[in-house]
DNA sequence: GTTGATTTTGAATTTCATTTTCACTATAAT
DNA sequence: ATTATAGTGAAAATGAAATTCAAAATCAAC
């Protein structure tokens, strides 16, 4: 009986309203699929529609983190960065220092790893981080 | 002919003044050994001399980054959180969100996997953090 | 131990990413 | 269409972190 998790859908259950900025915002986002700063998204979005402003891909990008279907992380630049969710599978990162480029990967040995560290030490984990910092083959 | 790495020589080798602030500073932090917002330090700091002003404690504790003696980190609460290095090993830490709970733990197997996944993209990691966020047995 | 060039201090101010405010507008249920 | 309610965006506020600057402290050279 559960609806797909969609952005319209949880606006709906939640008695918040449509709008055409709000789905723009979501749209651009959710489809491009890879990391966005607050700011590296709204420049894109003041491309397809120059009238939307900050506070709203701000409030947006909130809204869809409490859909379920972004995600938000510090990578330590000062910059809140933020990800589509791929409702699939989990995954970490791999983060050049010099040019930036953010990598994902995902390895189902770590993960089982960490639960069993966890489980040693009385903790139920519901999230995990887990970053690699260094140099990429370009910039070694 | 290296010399021991002491907060006191790093400031001497970067021709940087020992101050009774730092040295208070500096004491207050490493021998607590603990993760500190700058906040707390400060708070910890003005106890045993109110005369030190946060500026201070701040500038202080990114010297000891710099000499290796501490490190950054952002556990997503805001506060950006110093801890002082133990020389001898790295660790990760296991989260507690309700109570705020921080454990420190080390697994090598981890950090071999975490070695392969970083050479199959060719990356040269300098470094990593690994966060298990849930519930410890208290808040469970 | 005094000097004096130089660095450090700390209160206050500034910065800057993020959040909030508020007058106005858009949405959607009736 | 009306109306109650929520959303918008420009601007202002917030707050953690960084910086400024006059006064104070440090330390190498005397």
């Amino acid at each position: 009986m559960s609806r797909e998790i969609t952005f319209g859908n949880y606006l709906q259950d939640k008695g918040l309203k449509g709008t055409q900025q709000r789905d723009e915002v979501a749209d651009l986002f959710l489809k491009a699929d890879r990391h966005f700063s607050v700011e590296e998204l709204y420049r894109r979005v003041q491309k397809s529609d120059p009238r939307i402003g900050f506070s709203t891909v701000y409030r947006t990008l909130k809204l869809l983190v409490e859909a379920g279907l972004a995600t938000e992380r510090q990578f330590g630049d000062g910059f809140t960065r933020f990800e589509p969710v791929h409702r699939e599978e989990h995954h970490d990162h791999l983060i050049c220092i010099k040019c930036g480029k953010i990598v994902e990967f995902k390895d189902d040995r770590i993960e089982e790893l960490q639960n069993g560290v966890a489980g040693k030490h009385n903790f139920r984990v519901t999230d995990h981080k887990l970053e690699l910092y260094g140099y990429c083959n370009r910039c070694e």
